[in-house]
DNA sequence: ACAGGCATGTAAATAGTTACATGATTCG
DNA sequence: CGAATCATGTAACTATTTACATGCCTGT
């Protein structure tokens, strides 16, 4: 059975404990997100096509009266799991606007050149940021003996900080070369 | 008027000099394609609608018996470009299978966690040899005057480089808790 | 009373890939 | 002659986002 990778998103994110739709939804805004996002429109439809499947399985969990529905993995659906996570990887994707523009930016004088990097800077350094703050809860995750979420966000942060860097050398060199322009 | 990114990647394809859709698309699949792709699918469609709203003209440029059309950006092209091109980016989209997987391999024994790194590592490796191969058309656009691919190029292998560094450590790291697990 | 969060869902639109069809030309 | 490349296009499919609808519950 061919399942959608969002399938998997949800696979992975019920194999530890049973969640409602709303839940997986946060969580992978939290998470995920950065590198694999996931909306209601996929969500609600995939779980519905997933317990169909028998991978994984409703249980109603109100919350006082308000109705819920928890999803918690079968031993299916943790079979299915597992052999996705044992295969190659085959979706590396990146839509970089910034550096598209760049690519461009021959059209443009090499100050707004520059401009173009220092927005790509800033959006990184948010985004690092963003990242750093979600560490302490990652971590607690890892004090609970799940390594793997604080790992990925680690990874991010650095990959991040990298793009920030390579971002501030390089309005460095389209300065200096915007003020070569002006001299001639 | 409202423009899709692949408009504005066909308007800076065709910039500097008329093409083909055929060449555009040939183009995309050496440049930008790491960041921005396109098909097919898109393009000529895209070409149609960008001559309809008169950024960019289709002239005959047939190559001996068989027919060609060659695409021109006219002045109203060049304003919307250049237009786009001092706006802030808003894209910014990764989907990196693997993280993913690394990300719910609390399921899987460490051993094939760090393979699921060492996947990724081999693909950036390749990756970056890949980019490495374009450098050198990309040093002649530059000595031609248009530096911004070369640039771009450059970055591109710097970000996978540092990549490759960081699956290493995360392997070795991985790999060496597989070895606790295993003396416990 | 009302804002904000919890909870589930769908419709429509947009984006993008894949696969196919067609036919010419060039090179070995 | 056959394979590869040049060249243009479309149809079907899949994926994904956005926006909306509905209604309950909690805290101020």
């Amino acid at each position: 059975m061919e399942l959608s990778a969002t399938a998997y998103v949800i696979l992975g994110m019920v194999s530890r404990e049973a969640r409602s739709g709303y839940e997986i939804k946060a969580l992978v805004d939290e998470t995920t997100r950065f590198f694999w996002a996931a909306s209601y429109g996929q969500i609600y439809p995939e779980l519905k096509r997933l317990a169909a499947a028998g991978l994984i399985e409703g249980v109603d969990a109100p919350r006082g009266e308000r109705k819920r529905t928890v999803y918690a993995i079968t031993p299916e659906g943790e079979a299915a799991l597992k052999d996705w996570l044992r295969q190659a990887p085959a979706t590396f994707e990146l839509r970089e606007e910034g550096l598209l523009k760049l690519f461009f930016a021959g059209v443009l004088p090499r100050e707004e050149a520059a401009e173009i990097v220092r927005w790509m800077r800033e959006h990184r350094a948010g985004q690092a940021e963003q990242l750093r703050a979600m560490e302490p809860e990652a971590r607690e995750k890892e004090e609970a003996g799940e390594p793997f979420p604080l790992l990925v966000l680690r990874g991010g942060i650095e990959f991040n900080e990298r793009l920030v860097e390579w971002c501030e050398r390089t309005e460095t060199q389209l300065l200096e070369s915007a003020r070569e322009e002006a001299s001639d």
